[in-house]
DNA sequence: AATGAATGAGTGTTCATTCAT
DNA sequence: TATGAATGAACACTCATTCAT
């Protein structure tokens, strides 16, 4: 068979996940749109809570292997950009996945992965604009309370993208410049 | 008696939901916490369903009365950074409601008063955004990705307030700040 | 005041009670129609069920003082007639009681005294039948088998002038007529 | 296994609504007579009401093949006694069944099907009178009240049947000849 | 590896009854 | 007498999981 059993079971969570969230999707929505049996679903995975774990964890495991660390010897702005775009063309690649991560993981039990991941990026941020104000390129903005705005701008950037579409590219570029330079004028 | 039925149980569900999710909450739990007997729940409420729903659009319609419009005769920028402030400060003070806005109303049934409200406040910061720039005063950024960026800026900023504290001026002071002269120095 | 509050619960129930059935008419029915509080139904009666009861054996004592025994000095004929118009009439002017009666007292332990009545009119007819026989003046039938016919056939009538009216003297004619003299022409 | 699932539910179920009625069975009665999961249940039914209303369809579809149209060809007195004793014989090979239509479809949402077979019925009945009458067979009877009281002689005589036994065959003699030529002697 | 019938603990909701006022 | 807020036992139904085949 060209595609496995557990592979058709995941595509088939992801589906009905994204759609209804974990506690309206049944066991029964994912093995009939896997078109295998339910006992065939306890054979691959422990249960439901499990599954979809893996699937969160999944998730940010790849999207967090898409950041790369700002290098010095590259124009830094454009890294960040760089960044921004991998994760914004991850999601729209990804939407299933993306949509469980941004709206389907609420359920404290469920989410922990979710919160963890976001809070490693605001501190990988917060470190970020720490170094980039002790080198005198940005401006003597609070580090923690600019990096929680700013992963919340990304974030809000990333379900508008899923929600209606759009370019990565240009959006990164967007985001960049609102983020670097500010809305004022002036 | 000092404080009616209704309330108690009001009460009692907030911090259950708040806590729990949606789902993972029981009625037993809330009848529990509030003193009361299992019947006495639905002399109050229709079932859990519409009880969660009514503490959704309550907060909501209190959030959406908090932000007043902008008015040309003061600086719009204090404006702004008032309807930040007392948006902050109604998430310190009602905890709960917060949590459960922000991270309990996920799922796609429950969620649709909160999706409408938050698309409602990025057209009405879009729409901001697009009087500024045709008055000179905004950078000519596009206004509905700027706008989703600034309430996910806004969104994570409240997160933030009530999982780590803060103070609520401060904590509108440093958005605005950061929204409207951007991080770079230059 | 004019009619006691028992009445008007007794009432309200007798409308309740023959519209829904027992298990569908809850108290609140019965007390809003009465226009009385919950707890004032408990000052009148032990419960749901008493009241029931209580209905249900008014009903058919009444009935069993509507008919009067065969006296040998009149036409017996004419006597069951008066006994089934009476019977007819009583139906028409208490068709809440009777479709009680009737229709709505089938589950096994609510359904006792009704049983028990019919049982002995039955017990009744057939003495009157042997009676007649004895006498010569009625076919040599059986005569528990057409006691428990002409029962039916009374009972089914009632039915009929409840649910599509009727002149109780007329019918109590016609259905003499034809447990007199049968179907047959010749 | 030698006997199905669902037939073992649908077994224990007429078992338990006839002796118990509608509302006084519950779920646990049945799946514990029939040896199943309370779940099982929920995989054969779609629920308590849907078991019974079937109950009652099938009984009423399978009285109503019973019924066979009078031909010319015979003798009508004689295809009218098998039609009753074709019923007597179903109602006593299937007493629960029986029970359950005669005794206990009550309450007004459940007894639809069952009151529109006894209309039918009666309708038919009636129908077959105005033949008779027509034809010069019958007495000048009013075929609608007369139809009545013959179907409640057979309602009753199928009662009587089930509560105290008897042979078919007999029974629809006796129920004939009463019908056919009434008590009077003269 | 795959099946799907069977399981049973769990949960939201109802409603007759009580009792303090 | 009358009230009506409060009670809590009872019950139908769900659904993740198991296991014999």
């Amino acid at each position: 068979m060209s595609v496995g059993t557990r592979e058709r079971i995941l595509k088939a969570a992801k589906e009905e996940f994204s759609r209804r969230g974990y506690y309206r999707t049944q066991i029964s929505h994912i093995v009939e749109r896997a078109g295998v049996a339910r006992g065939t679903f306890y054979l691959y995975f422990k249960g439901k809570e499990e599954l979809f774990k893996e699937l969160l964890l999944k998730t940010v495991s790849e999207l967090r292997e898409l950041i790369k660390p700002v290098e010095l010897s590259r124009d830094p702005k454009e890294q960040v950009r760089e960044n921004l775009e991998r994760i914004l063309r991850y999601a729209l690649e990804n939407e299933e996945l993306a949509r469980i991560v941004l709206f389907r993981a609420c359920e404290p039990e469920l989410s922990g992965p979710v919160r963890e991941f976001l809070n490693s990026i605001v501190k990988l941020t917060e470190d970020s604009l720490k170094k980039g104000i002790k080198m005198g390129l940005l401006k003597e903005h609070d580090p923690h309370a600019v990096a929680r705005a700013v992963v919340g701008a990304v974030k809000e950037t990333v379900a508008g993208l899923i929600e209606e579409g759009g370019d990565p590219k240009e959006l990164s570029e967007k985001l960049l410049s609102f983020s670097v330079g500010g809305l004022w004028r002036d």
